[in-house]
Order: structure tokens, then C-alpha cells, then sequence
DNA sequence: CACTTCCTAAACCAGTTGGTTGACTACAAC
DNA sequence: GTTGTAGTCAACCAACTGGTTTAGGAAGTG
């Protein structure tokens, strides 16, 4: 049971389920018609779904023998969350990079400018 | 060779992929100083290293016997780009569907709307 | 009741993954 | 040259994945 973060990003690595989140974003929907696109035995798309369920992705209700699947979209924000920090991070990093090489009245070149170099 | 956004996406679904990601965007570093806070052997590291550049999340260069990983964090806009287009689509449905409600005069409930209940 | 529909469970299989160990290349320094 | 340091490659292994097939549960319909 490895962490949510871990979960949801590896459900939305298989192409199939990535489709499958994409197309419970205009309606909910039951598993044969989630399966039918595909050219994959419903039990496959089943397994897809315990896979999204598992993430917190989708949730499943129960309507007569049907097994409506509905999209967690408030997930997208652990995701978001997590890109955004590191994102930005490394925004400012390149910004004080180019700062201080500004500073320096240096030309941005592609050397390493790690140590010694600034003697 | 799947598509990018799958590796990218199973890329960071690997907790110690993301914590090297994570570190990378403070500084570049060389696969010994990746490696040194895991409690696994350098060569480990150096497969996460090449499953981040098949994903085109870093690049390595070459200096001395070193091989000084790079961040590409551009690559975070393909995911941010998928993320939230379907974000947006489903806050979209989710309005459309308010809006369709409150227009009903129907309180929103937890039933499901569907057919049949409303006898 | 029998029967069909919708879906899940279990067993199996080939391919991938994340880790190991041991051998190897590349460069630097002695 | 030899030695040491940084890193990769190859072979191996257990565990997981995405698919299959076969069987079965749950709820409507004749």
C-alpha cells in the first residue's frame, strides 16, 4: 500500500485509464459502457477501475445490478500540488542562477560554474 | 516505447524518483550525491536516473569521470496540460449540472436522478 | 422458478520493474 | 604504468502488471 500520491500517478501512466478518467469528466458512467471503446474484455477494464478506486480517482455506487463509476476530481490537486512546489522551485532557482551570472557580468554559457571557476 | 506523458507519469510514480526530482530542482547533482540518502546501491539509482531521462525529466552531462544530472522541468507542462484539461471539463459538467438542478427546483441530493426513482 | 444482464473473483501467463551482485569503462592522480 | 574514483552494463531474482479464461454473485425479467 505505497502512498496516494504514488497510486494516482501510476493509474494515469496507462494510456487506457488516462482515456477512462477523460471521459468520466462529462458523465459518469457503468463499466460496459466505460469498456466498450476498447478492444479489451470487461474484466480488464474491471481491473482498470480497481486500479483508479484504489488512487481515490473514481468512486463506485451501486444501482440495480449496475456499478455506476464516478470521477474524484478533487484528487487532481495532490498532483497539482506536488508539480506546482517543485515547479516553482526550480523557477527560482533558474532565477537566481541568472541573477547572480547577470551580476557577475557574465554571458550565460552552458559551463558548469560549480566551483573554482570564479577565482 | 509508450508515449511521454505515460513515462513521465510512471516516472513519478516511484517515491525515490520524485524525492530526486525533488532535489534536483535546488541544485544539479552527480549520481553519488543522488544516491548518498538511500539505503541502495549507486547502480539502483542509476536505473531511477534512466527511467527520469527516458521520461525527459533530466538530462545528464558529461565532466570528468562525473555525470552531472539535470532538471527539465518543462516537462511538467505535459502533465499540467493534461491535468488540467480535464479538470476544467469536469468543473464544467459539475456546474452544467448545478445549474440544471437549482433550475429543477430539486435540492441537491445523494440519490441518483437516473430514471425510475421518482414515482 | 429459470434465465439473462452486469459485473467481480480467481487462477494463470508473459512481460516489466526495482532491487541485488559482479565485472567493466572512463578519467585522474600518483 | 598502477591505483583510486565515478559510473554503467549484464545477469539474475522476486514482485507486480495488464491481459486472458473460467467461474460465480447479484439483481432485474419471463
Amino acid at each position: 500500500m505505497p502512498d496516494q500520491l504514488s497510486q494516482v500517478f501510476a493509474a494515469l501512466a496507462d494510456p487506457t485509464r488516462r482515456d477512462i478518467v477523460a471521459r468520466l469528466t462529462l458523465a459518469d458512467a457503468t463499466v460496459g459502457e466505460l469498456a466498450e471503446p476498447y478492444d479489451v474484455s470487461t474484466q480488464a477494464v474491471s481491473k482498470h477501475l480497481k486500479v483508479l478506486e484504489a488512487a481515490g480517482l473514481v468512486s463506485r455506487s451501486r444501482e440495480a445490478q449496475r456499478r455506476p463509476v464516478h470521477l474524484e476530481a478533487e484528487v487532481f490537486d495532490l498532483m497539482t500540488a506536488w508539480i506546482e512546489r517543485y515547479r516553482r522551485q526550480a523557477e527560482e532557482r533558474y532565477a537566481r542562477l541568472d541573477a547572480l551570472l547577470t551580476e557577475m557580468n557574465v554571458e550565460t554559457s552552458t559551463d558548469t560554474t560549480r566551483d573554482g571557476e570564479a577565482s
